[in-house]
DNA sequence: TTGGGTATCATACAAACGTATGAATGAACT
DNA sequence: AGTTCATTCATACGTTTGTATGATACCCAA
């Protein structure tokens, strides 16, 4: 039966390995914060990294769902690249510790694990698809699907990625709702132009 | 005067750390790639994070000056908008080790050091004041340009930030230098679409 | 009430960590 | 030749690390 102790130490991993990083985040510091006893993970992960794997499958697979959903909306091919992007933003929003698993996870030049490299090829294919929809649909400019795609998420991946940075260099608020929402308005504005189809024809510029 | 010592330890340092981050670039194994003593950090440096401090400063100065050179360059002000990011990317991808730096930087919780801090605000500012420059030439649309540079800089920071992933996930191949110019170039066609003013009237290029 | 799993607990352990210490080295200068 | 001073070296110290161990507590079936 559940006791609590295994899901404290999700949260309390997840939490501490997003702010301090794998090494950072000791296996005294998760136990502690959970209240449980030091030696809780070994009993129910069998290793500290064991219980990263954990997390890290625990806080993908909702996003990665999530922008599934996104990606398969209602709407044009373009109006759902703009759900797709929203969504990517919101998650991040609402999740402040993926982003420290994400950036952690991509700064090593240790081998990616399984987790991540799977959420990445279901995210980056789901978009590339929408775009090359777009395209067929004369909404999307030319160009290859996959590069426009990298495009198109660098904005929600950079933004919250440098987040910090911002709110400590004092260049953008974050905090406030109104001032995120601008940003996030912005970044899929920015998007949209740079897809678009323009002119008569399907070319764009150039 | 110079033993080497001083200048290998940077080095190794530089490549440690930005491969393992700081807690795990042990001492040792900085030490014993550059071939010195263990005590070598304490004598030439006092602590393990002073080395950190200088291995920051020493690759973020060469980085904000390029970019600066950059920013100033011949040209209208968006044809200077694509030299800066056009930059930002050879720096990014001549000097591998800025990159897991930058990100462990941008990923922890704790404070930003000091010259992390001043290259962005001193490359942000930059970049922000060619786009305002811009938009009174007339060539980029009306926004925020705080915003659009954000933007703008996305392209770049999570190009070079998601490289690995790219590479174990065989989405994209990044070895071979022409399949890194077709990256880059449709970075920066991305953002001139996505910055360029267009309609009848003084509009953009073209 | 008695067993038998499951979970929690306080400790113990070896290894790795960053730093401190004092001796050895070697070149430069008097 | 002798002295000085910067550097390198081997080694030791006190912490902190992740994991192992065995005892204790708890709950439910018998």
């Amino acid at each position: 039966m559940g006791s609590g102790t295994r899901e404290a130490l999700l949260s309390a991993g997840r939490q501490l390995f997003a702010a301090h990083g794998y090494k950072g985040a000791s296996v005294r510091a998760i136990t502690g914060a959970a209240r449980a006893n030091l030696g809780a993970i070994t009993y129910h992960f069998g290793s500290k990294a064991a219980l990263y794997d954990a997390v890290l499958e625990q806080t993908l697979t909702p996003f990665r769902e999530r922008l599934r959903v996104a990606a398969n909306s209602a709407g044009s091919p373009l109006e759902r690249v703009q759900s797709f992007v929203r969504a990517f933003f919101e998650h991040l929003y609402e999740h402040p510790e993926l982003r420290g698993l994400m950036v952690r996870e991509l700064s090593t030049e240790e081998p990616i694990p399984e987790a991540v490299l799977v959420t990445f090829q279901a995210n980056f294919g789901a978009l590339s698809r929408l775009i090359r929809e777009g395209q067929a649909a004369g909404e999307i400019r030319e160009g290859d699907p996959m590069m426009l795609a990298l495009a198109t998420a660098a904005q929600p991946v950079a933004l919250n990625l440098v987040r910090p940075v911002l709110e400590q260099a004092g260049a953008v608020r974050f905090e406030s709702p109104e001032a995120r929402d601008r940003l996030v308005d912005n970044a899929i504005r920015f998007v949209v132009e740079g897809l678009a189809a323009r002119g008569g024809d399907e070319g764009g510029l150039r």
